[in-house]
DNA sequence: CCTGGCACTCGACCATCGAGAGTGCTAACA
DNA sequence: TGTTAGCACTCTCGATGGTCGAGTGCCAGG
């Protein structure tokens, strides 16, 4: 047996209907839909074929059918037709980001918020990724007599602090030379270049080699803390809103993958480079998110770094809005963050 | 009708019977406990009374008796002995806090982590509180030809940064000597009077009074973010286990209060200065949180700066416990952050 | 003043039942 | 041969009603 016109026909609508009112479709339902000129009973053997076939589920013996996550992945890759993002939509993204916004942190944190806010699914965001990023400055700033931070800016306008352990004897002019010869070592290498060049400064130094240290120790620390991964999560509650977080049990596995940004931040790093990446109930590799689907796209920030945006829901998932207002979101930041 | 000796015993014992077990108390099972001599009827008769003097309530006719916010109010004013910190909580706590943590931050975010671990209830914690800082030090880094990062660096080491556009005329150099003109014209001031200050300085100024308007915008917008208040928010999923939130409208309630900053941040800001403070349900002004209990403590930065860590949970909260984790995890922080 | 006893109340639990939605199958029709 | 109407069957859901047990209030006796 195989898919015809027909088959393709019955199955949009099944999930169709299934996307907007999450109740197990029967074949009633879709004949009274305009466009399907059939009775029911061609419906019913029609779904008893795609039941064959592994594209729908049933929950009983006689019950309506619902879709497997095998029919999802047919409907997003074949069936979906992305429309433009709705004109309420792009205006709200708009006018949320637009609000004055002078870092990037910020801008993630309320991106992540809007979406959750249009969509009604949670929201994950990450902060640009700092691999490909090449270091522009480092400066040692006082903060007190035998402390300094330790301020590193990257291309893109991407900025890292911390603070660290000085010398007391060390005056803020003093800093601010050995700034100047650090940021003249520095500049334009990628973070991962910086090791070896400061193996390289370590030779021919004899003073301020405990300094030197702690500076590189904040570089590679912010890297570490980096690799672990900045994950805004926005509208973690609206989940509760669908019918199948009425489960106390699942909503409480799902909340609390989404506090553990060990678990979170893989999933999202994985999406990385691609344009957008849809992974529906099992495909994703978390077994606690075995029934829920996660799209993301990527966006850019300048020609080097970039991060992900995702929304996360239901299988049952409208896919083909949540995919516009995403996309359109990725652009938006793309083009906020590069006019820095 | 007045409270004695024995009505006391009771209350104790059915909150103490309610805290553990969320069911609503009988007077057979207040009779069994140890140390209560007196026969179920008795035990009746004083409930009866104490349901009389608003200490209790009663779901419905015939099942135990609920302890009322009245009641709960009693308790951790008199009833309630503040045990000290149970060893392997002490030792969870210092175990989290001195992982390396170069930032602030990071000790904050950490904080609400390890305190909703270990209470199981939803944790919350702010950053400290910039109201009385001094400004140490104001410094421009350029970041590129024509932006520059302001830094502007407070007594107790807490940093804010923002990046400005500058003229493209001004080198590193030139930024330099106005950073060093800044911190000498700024230092010690607290940053309310920065903003008179600098009406002094645009007087006998001619040029570069735009960059200088663009660092005040800087310091300002900085402290009303701080007015917005920073406030992490750990185990949020915890809600969850414990049965009053079985309902999940109840729990999209209170999920939607974590996630909004501006409920949250006043909520924790109004405890600030106290040593601690333990709201009780219909006590706390959030209409939303009229059935959960807010115990907060404050932990210091130096002299001049705090903030304020607290736990939120339902009513039948266990005070004592939460009340010594809070104050020792308080103590803790206060000592980590002072040493810097 | 305390306590045992007793009648009463009320929610939780369970079984039963009918309605309704949906199915699969068969037979008739175009 | 594909489509449809009809029919018996299945399963969920909600309402109904009965029983059980925990708990109460009150009274009378110690």
């Amino acid at each position: 047996m195989r898919m015809d016109e027909r088959k393709f026909l019955i199955l949009q609508a099944i999930i169709d209907d299934y996307i907007m009112t999450a109740v197990p479709v029967g074949s009633r339902t879709i004949s009274r839909k305009q466009g399907v000129g059939f009775s029911p009973a061609t419906i019913r053997n029609e779904m008893s074929d795609l039941e064959e076939l592994g594209y729908l589920d049933q929950p009983h013996t006689s019950s309506g059918r619902v879709p497997s996550p095998k029919a999802y992945r047919l409907y997003v890759d074949h069936l979906l037709k992305v429309s433009e993002v709705g004109r309420e939509d792009a205006e709200r993204i708009s006018a949320y980001l637009h609000q004055r916004a002078t870092q990037v942190e910020q801008v993630i944190k309320r991106a992540a918020q809007v979406l959750s806010d249009i969509t009604q699914y949670t929201a994950l965001v990450t902060a640009p990724e700092v691999e490909a990023l090449r270091i522009v400055r480092v400066q040692l700033v006082p903060v007190s007599a035998s402390k300094a931070l330790v301020i590193v800016v990257t291309s893109a306008g991407l900025i890292k602090d911390a603070v660290i352990r000085v010398p007391e004897a060390l005056g803020s002019h003093h800093l601010y030379e050995l700034s100047q010869m650090l940021t003249n070592q520095l500049h334009g290498l990628s973070l991962s270049e910086v090791r070896r060049r400061f193996a390289e400064l370590f030779v021919g130094m004899k003073e301020n080699r405990r300094l030197l240290a702690g500076v590189l120790e904040v570089i590679e620390n912010r890297l570490e803390d980096e690799a672990k991964g900045e994950v805004m999560v926005g509208g973690s509650a609206n989940l509760l809103s669908h019918p199948e977080y009425a489960d106390v049990e699942k909503a409480k596995h799902f909340l609390s993958v989404l506090e553990s940004r060990e678990k979170l931040y893989p999933l999202l790093k994985q999406a990385g480079a691609m344009e957008f990446t849809i992974r529906i109930g099992p495909e994703n590799d978390l077994p606690e998110l075995s029934e829920c689907s996660l799209v993301t796209v990527g966006y850019h920030m300048g020609k080097q770094a970039g991060g992900t945006i995702g929304i996360i829901g239901p299988t049952r998932m409208d896919y083909g809005r949540v995919l516009s207002v995403l996309s359109y979101m990725g652009r938006m930041i793309t083009e906020m963050l590069s006019e820095n």
